[in-house]
DNA sequence: GCTTTGCACTTGCAATTTGAAAGTGAAATT
DNA sequence: AATTTCACTTTCAAATTGCAAGTGCAAAGC
């Protein structure tokens, strides 16, 4: 459902081959968020993906070993997407997507309080944040 | 060309909304790289753009303040691309998307040894390169 | 047990975007 | 003056996107 040959052994060229679309990284932060989500989680989100865009990027995400599937405890017709510990660590990447859109554009009071705490120590931040995401 | 019309206020979003392409981080890749790129340096990069989909991305880049253009010293023919300090601003996810890849993918000899470099000291080394790229 | 609802997708199709190739026009070179 | 270089444009088929409706299984309600 999406092929993505790889275009060079570049390391950038090689990771938005995987990645490098609209999609897959609001995947991402969609579970850097809740740490889990299931089909119905995703497609809530504020960016309105549309249903089939969704599966296929599930699809390749699961395909690349950023996240993986795992069973609901509540009910068998739910399925829980995760990172994989390759999916957590793009995390250094995604804050410092955050700290660049911070510098440029306008963002909600609430994000910029949030990333007031990364800037103290970024470092510490991330640490521990992928530890949480990790257990 | 490409309106972009933002789909929410997240910065992940918001970014992705301006390169969240498979082209335009290769176009600031090879600007970071050398500088300064002249539109036929674009078209010799190992990934192969098409001409036409280039100058798409060259202009929705230059919109979103990414680039910009000079006049060629050499000649009126020619023009000069290079990052502004929005762009050159780009430079820590940059890195972090090389170290990711450099932790998870096979690269070439050659980019495995600066990123060596990189990873010593990585404040140093994204300060040095920002600099660098600013004059 | 039977129907309805919820959930995770799939399908169909129009519209947009991509990519390959050829073309254009101004500037530099011969 | 003629040719080549350079930065794009244009054309058009193929691929991808996005919307809407549909499918099939599981769980909940009656």
């Amino acid at each position: 459902m999406k092929k993505s040959k790889k275009r060079s052994d570049c390391p950038i060229s090689c990771s938005l081959d995987i990645w490098g679309d609209k999609w897959s990284l609001i995947i991402v932060r969609d579970l850097m968020f809740a740490k889990q989500c299931t089909y119905g989680d995703f497609l809530k989100s504020e960016e309105k993906i549309a249903t089939n865009i969704l599966a296929s990027r599930l699809y390749s995400l699961e395909e690349n070993g950023i996240i993986s599937k795992s069973e609901h405890p509540d009910s068998k017709a739910k399925v829980l997407y995760r990172l994989t510990q390759k999916g957590i660590d793009l995390l250094p990447i995604m804050v410092e997507i955050n700290l660049w859109a911070d510098k440029y554009y306008d963002l909600p009071a609430s994000r910029k309080e949030e990333l007031k705490e990364v800037k103290k120590d970024k470092e510490k931040y991330i640490k521990l944040a992928v530890k949480e995401l990790g257990n």
